[in-house]
Parts: structure tokens; sequence; C-alpha cells
DNA sequence: ATCACCATGTAAGCTGTTACATGATTAA
DNA sequence: TTAATCATGTAACAGCTTACATGGTGAT
């Protein structure tokens, strides 16, 4: 049984070889912008994703009071990834989703595709639901009803964007040759 | 201290009182859409707010193996939510936000827009450091550059979505007999 | 000299979830 | 009669944060 951060570390570390330094800086900035973790709490996943063969360690030279330990993900890690990636999970916390995008280059595009198609499907479903909240109408005033009005208001914002944010990934998936429209241009 | 979840439960029982039982219902809807909370974290928490006063039972007949406690908060929660909303916080959790942004009902309307155009500055300091973060640009093909970009574009997309919604409310509070943008049409 | 960065780890505490436990009333 | 709702609580565990602990190298 892997944790995210488990999947988080492992996902990294597919990416290049680190240290679990590397990797608490990491999951500070630019991963710490939807999953964070302390090095408190990475060392010992380190450890316990080697016990179950799913990352590596090779000691290296390295300033410190300790051994410097360089991690790489194993095809075991790999694997158990992949499984993760692909599995459909009924809820899942916003903060995961991102991680789950960030991590989909593990996939072959193809297989990238059916999970954003299945993350928009779902999407589609909570705005749905949010429309069909029937909320008392705007009386004017300040109070409970206003906040609360409100605060649906960005349920469906969010979810509207993220579907709009589905529908780019997918296109970018779709055509890898494509240019970024969030982004800055395509170099010519 | 009181914990954020100590927070919501104060604000629900400002809006009326209620059981445990009730809050657990409503920490799953429609409060539950941001912040949530299963009764065992409800039960032993509103014995913590009343051991400092900031709540208070009474008995009230029902049906249960045991007592039916009906609470409410008091002049002492209503004062510790009202200083946990003015108090500028640094950094906080997005759906510590929503929570945040529900519960303003507590504050009259000029406290609330300092909340919100406090809590705006904060995203358009987040969308300015998004934007300034330099990406390579977009080559084409499949990998973690694309996948990085991609919550790098969500990450934009959810700060300007923010930023509307914090105009949109302050407008709200500006003109309190003003239409609703966000749902259904003002009553004529 | 002092600070920041590299680099690892333990321990305590809080938050949150899941499982266990009890029992009445009402609707299908 | 089976399930759902009302209504409360304890205990075990997983996840995350904060504090403590160590020590070398390079920059200001």
């Amino acid at each position: 049984v892997v944790s995210t951060l488990g999947y988080a570390l492992i996902g990294l570390l597919l990416r290049e070889p680190a240290t679990g330094y590397d990797l608490s800086r990491q999951l500070r900035r630019p991963v710490g912008y939807f999953w964070s973790a302390g090095h408190t709490q990475i060392y010992p996943q380190l450890v316990r994703l080697e016990a179950g063969g799913l990352v590596r360690h090779t000691v290296v030279a390295g300033a410190g009071p300790r051994e410097t330990k360089r991690y790489r993900a194993t095809a075991a890690g790999r694997h158990e990834l992949r499984s993760w990636l692909l599995a459909t999970t009924a809820e899942v916390d916003d903060r995961e989703i991102l991680l789950r995008a960030y991590l989909l280059f593990v996939l072959p595009p193809h297989e990238a595709a059916v999970v954003v198609q299945a993350l928009r499907a779902h999407h589609e479903q909570a705005l749905a639901h949010y429309r069909a909240i029937a909320l008392p109408p705007d009386v004017g005033g300040w109070g409970p009803d206003v906040t609360e009005r409100m605060t649906w208001a960005w349920g469906v914002t969010f979810e509207e964007g993220r579907i709009a944010w589905c529908n780019t990934l997918l296109a970018r998936i779709a055509s890898p040759a494509a240019g970024d429209r969030h982004g800055r241009p395509p170099t010519p």
C-alpha cells in the first residue's frame, strides 16, 4: 500500500534521480503549489518505498554528517504508479487531481487521454450537481444567504474552469506538435 | 486555541442552533463541498469548544440511546470567530479560504469588504508569481514538460477565476440590493 | 562571525479517517 | 423484516506539522 506522497516521490524520481533533500525542495516549488511535504515526511516514506522495492538508493559523496543517498525509481515503482494513475477513483481530492495531472507523463498519450476524459466527466457531473441545487433568490441585504450563494458560485466557476482545462489538455495530447494556448506561443 | 473545524462549527451554530448530528450533516452538504468532517471529529470538538466557553448545549428530547444535545454559539464564540476572520493570514489553504468566505456573514459589510480585498491582493500576487515563472517553450511531443506546463496553466486559470470571484463578491457587498451575476436573476 | 545551503534523521502532537458500539423510530 | 435516519460516543490508525538534533561548506 503506497500513500499519495509515495506516488508523488516515485513520479519525481522517474523524471530524474534525486536525494531526499532534492525531493523536499521540489515538493515546495514547483510541485508544492499543489502537493507539498516536508523532509520529515519524505525521508521515512523513501525508506518504506525502498522496502517495497519501488525505489532504490546508492550512496554518493556529499556534505553532511550522514550519508548522502541518491534515489531512483525502479521498474516496479513505475508499474505501481501507472496502475494508480489508471485506477478509476470515485472521489478524489482537488490537490490529488493536480498531482495526477503532473504525473500523467508516465502514461502513453492514448492512456493519458482516457484518464483526462474520466476526469472531465467527473467535473461535468459536479457542475451539473451544483446547477441543480436550488438556492433561494437573492433578496438583497447581507447575511448567511449571500455568503452561501457566493461559495456556491465559486463551485460553478471552479468546475467550469476545470472542464475547460481538461479540454485544453486533451487537445494538447491529441496534437503533440500543437502550440500552447495557455502559455507562450510555440517556437517557430 | 481553536482549530479550523472549531471555527466552522461556531459559524454554523451562529446561523442556527443544532445538534452534533445536524452539524455533521451540514459538514457533508452543503459545507462539505469545501470543508468536510465526520461526526467522530465533531463531537469531541464540541466538547472542547464548550470547555472554552465558545458554545453551550442544552439537553432536549430526542431519539437515541444517549442524550440529545442542542448546541448554540455564545457571544465569546462569535467574538472568537470574528477575530479569526479579521486576522491577516499569510498562507491559507484553498479550502480554508472558501470556509472563511462562507462565514463572512458574521462581519458587517465594511469589514467583510476589507477581508475580501486582502484575499484578492493575495490572489493577484500569486497570479503575478505564476506568470513570472519562466517555463521552457513547448517543443511538442509528450513528456514531463507538458504535464508540468499544464499544471502551471491550471494555476493561472485558478487565480484568475478567484480574482474575478473576489470582484463579484466585493460588488455584491458594496451594493446590497443588486442582482446576482453568478446565479439566477433577481426577483423583479 | 554569521548566515544560508546541503543533507539526514527522531519524536511529539494535532488532524482526519475508519472501525467498533449502542439503540429508538419510521418508511419500504 | 430490512434499511434508513436520528443520535451519541470510543479507539486505532494514517497523514502532516513542528520541534529537536547534527555537522560540513561556501558566501557576505
